[in-house]
DNA sequence: CAACTGACGATAG
DNA sequence: CCTATCGCCAGTT
């Protein structure tokens, strides 16, 4: 039985429009627990797939993405570009621009 | 049952 | 800009 922040969590990725990105910070506050990005790094490890989570749409609070290169990097970064996303010099998304306002 | 682990965040220096 | 710390908490070891 998972958890209320769990199910949250899971309906908000869920309804994540193509070419935005949400940051786990974002996530875990609207899920009900704003110190709970850690909790989505597991959902997004644990159940990304039996939930059909766009897990490459959730990123950290700085715009930018958390895998290694060689470790997803690469893709995670294809599959937003292939979205419209765009990065800048630095790797960076523009939060601003492609930041989606969660409303639930 | 204690310790460890995370694709993190906020804060302080 | 950078490193260092602490908080958070479910799932593993």
């Amino acid at each position: 039985m998972p958890s209320e922040f769990s199910l949250k969590a899971i309906k908000i990725m869920k309804n994540i429009p193509g070419g935005k990105v949400v940051t786990y910070g974002q996530v875990a506050t609207y899920a009900g627990n704003n110190r709970g990005a850690r909790q989505i790094v597991r959902l997004l490890n644990s159940s990304w797939e039996k939930e059909q989570l766009p897990w490459h749409r959730v990123i950290n609070s700085k715009g930018k993405i958390s895998l290694t290169p060689g470790d997803g990097y690469e893709l995670q970064k294809m599959l937003l570009e292939n979205e419209g996303i765009q990065f800048d010099e630095n790797d960076l998304i523009d939060l601003s621009r492609f930041g989606w306002n969660i409303n639930i």
